[in-house]
DNA sequence: GCCAACGTTGGC
DNA sequence: GCCAACGTTGGC
């Protein structure tokens, strides 16, 4: 499980259904958990303690209004299924918009919950020859139910995820532009390490401080700071 | 509610 | 293909 991949299934998706929101924002502090489906998990629940720490406005959270999305660029076969999807493949979809399903880790769900259309994210590359970012995406449609967690042929079929309160949202995407040039892992791990001690942007960059989350946020300054590296290197902007 | 065993992610 | 890091599961 687990991973931010969208597989093709994306093709069944089409950005204009109206499907219904599942429940929007909120969700910051709240980690690992499941925190507002209420009930339906199974057992163990450790529902984050969301309270401490949240203060100020209730209806305040440091809301990020960028992301990073990891997905498999290169083939590779899982359950019988390969889940490739690149940014090209985005790019290839119908109005080069897909759904990005198969998210099965609680605190890339709830990022995802928190994502507003308009919002952009850099579509990185993983578990590949070269990883790091390739290009831009743009959130089109804010959270709402996988349905792949249902469907038993699905790679990321969830038996324990019920229709009645489903675990597993998903957002819909369009591809916006490849960044001027591909920005490799290595790259980014440089200022993030250059930043560490001395100071910057990329500090604390979830990308190394929380490397195995495949939905993270960037806040304004790592995302601009990115940005401004591509120029500085060549072209861009 | 602890925590050991287990499974997954993803760089290398 | 290895394996470290870390999330999840489930017994107790």
């Amino acid at each position: 499980m687990q991973k931010g991949h969208c597989s093709y299934h994306t093709l069944r998706c089409h950005p204009d259904e109206d499907g219904f929101p599942f429940e929007s924002g909120s969700s910051q502090g709240k980690d690992l958990s499941d925190a507002e489906d209420g009930v339906g998990d199974g057992k163990r629940k450790r529902v984050a303690s969301a309270k401490k720490s949240q203060k100020s406005t209730s209806s305040e959270k440091a809301a990020y209004s960028h992301w990073l999305m990891k997905s498999e660029p290169e083939s590779r076969i899982e359950k019988g299924v390969d889940v490739k999807f690149g940014i090209e493949d985005l790019k290839a979809l119908p109005n080069q918009t897909g759904c990005w399903d198969g998210v099965r880790n609680y605190q890339a769900r709830n990022f995802m919950r928190d994502m507003k259309p308009g919002q952009q994210a850099f579509f990185y590359h993983s578990n590949c020859k070269e990883p790091g970012i390739a290009g831009i995406i743009k959130i089109v449609k804010e959270a709402y139910v996988d349905h792949t967690q249902f469907d038993k042929k699905d790679v990321h079929y969830d038996p324990s995820s019920k229709p009645e309160n489903p675990k597993w949202s998903m957002v819909d995407v369009q591809f916006e532009r490849m960044t001027k040039r591909f920005i490799p892992l290595t790259e980014l791990k440089k200022y993030h390490l250059k930043h560490k001690s001395s100071g910057g942007a990329l500090s604390n960059i979830a990308l190394f401080t929380r490397a195995r989350l495949s939905v993270q946020p960037l806040t304004t300054e790592e995302f601009d700071f990115i940005l401004s590296v591509i120029s500085f290197s060549g072209k861009e902007e």
